[in-house]
DNA sequence: TGACCATGTAGAG
DNA sequence: TCTACCTGGTCAA
């Protein structure tokens, strides 16, 4: 259940893991298998991320220009599990899942990922596609969109995402660009700057959490008609989730608190944790503790971190939206 | 065992 | 605004 962050890193991820080799494409589950045999036996040139979308450039063995992409959407349930010999394999990324071969007890004697003696292990679930090269294997399961595209294709795509805060320019040549372009979408428009925050037409790669935490960052009422919002109020949101957005590219975790609003007083209350947010987190650092990452999101009926005021939720065009209704008001 | 849920999107009406 | 769809983890019965 990724948002942009994720996506960005996986493209970053598999570059690592399959650049510059061909690979063996399949689709155990099946229902990729026409798309996979166009790809099969090709070299990955690159993989990029635009928002929530992921693009993986392949070309024909011995050749640099990219033929075809692959363009994967995750979804709300899509996820990429990896498996392999070397440091760079050992997380899974998108939805919740075990890594690819997971056992509940690892045979006695049988050392895994063994040097020298790797072998793929099988497809867990229902796999839709399946790279594989020497010494790595990524497994793709249930993504919203898997298909293969042609450069103009491709850039259909993009034409209809918004600017991406993640993305080095923010898709719009540089980043004063990105945000200009955005502020001004914003304002264009008397939709509720909560659900404007969702389009990624407006911005690509926000999804439920950045929308909920940068709009209490900016202590923005999220039900406040876009072309209400002050011009200056908007650019902030954008510069801040820049910043959110890029540090979870970096950690693999969303964090949003600031150091002072963690802790004693303000943190877990009761029922936390009866809904925990399953974020994905690679190999967790420790860093913060999960139940301290966010101000609002699935904190409904907890006390603000802030002033204390009950976390409120509700339907936002079907989607839940937190926020504090006494400091976002 | 089965209902419910989720960081999402697209298409119909 | 609604429904359908993609999948698997969690929790109640």
């Amino acid at each position: 259940m990724p948002e942009g962050h994720t996506v960005h890193r996986l493209a970053r991820t598999l570059e690592t893991l399959f650049a510059g080799r061909p690979l063996a494409v399949t689709s155990p589950q099946g229902r990729f298998a026409h798309g996979a045999a166009l790809l099969d036996g090709s070299v990955l040139v690159r993989a990029e991320a635009w928002g929530k979308q992921l693009f993986c450039g392949f070309a024909s063995s011995g050749d640099d220009d990219v033929a075809r992409w692959l363009r994967v959407h995750l979804g709300l349930y899509g996820a990429w599990t990896f498996a392999g010999t070397g440091d760079d394999v050992v997380h899974a990324i998108g939805a919740p899942r075990r890594r690819i071969g997971e056992r509940d007890s690892v045979p006695a004697g049988v050392a895994a990922d063994a040097p020298g003696a790797w072998e793929p292990p099988a497809p867990r679930g229902a796999v839709r596609v399946r790279l594989l090269a020497d010494s790595a294997v990524a497994d793709l399961t249930g993504p919203t969109a898997c298909e293969v595209l042609t450069g103009a294709e491709k850039a259909d795509v993009e034409a209809r995402l918004g600017p991406d805060p993640i993305r080095p320019d923010g898709g719009r040549g540089d980043l004063a660009a990105a945000r200009d372009a955005f502020v001004a979408r914003v304002r264009r428009s008397r939709v509720t700057v909560g659900q404007q925050l969702m389009d990624q037409a407006v911005v690509a790669g926000v999804g439920n959490i950045y929308r909920a935490e940068a709009l209490f960052r900016a202590r923005l009422d999220p039900l406040r008609p876009g072309r209400d919002v002050p011009a200056a109020v908007l650019a902030a949101i954008w510069d801040d989730l820049v910043d959110l957005m890029r540090d979870g590219a970096a950690t693999g975790r969303i964090v949003t608190t600031r150091p002072e609003d963690r802790g004693a007083g303000t943190g877990p209350a009761p029922g936390a944790g009866r809904r925990r947010t399953r974020q994905n987190t690679d190999d967790d650092t420790g860093a913060v503790p999960a139940d301290e990452a966010f101000y609002v999101y699935h904190r409904d009926g907890l006390g603000c971190r802030v002033c204390g005021t009950p976390v409120a939720v509700a339907d936002l065009a079907g989607r839940n939206l937190f926020w504090c209704p006494a400091c976002q008001s």
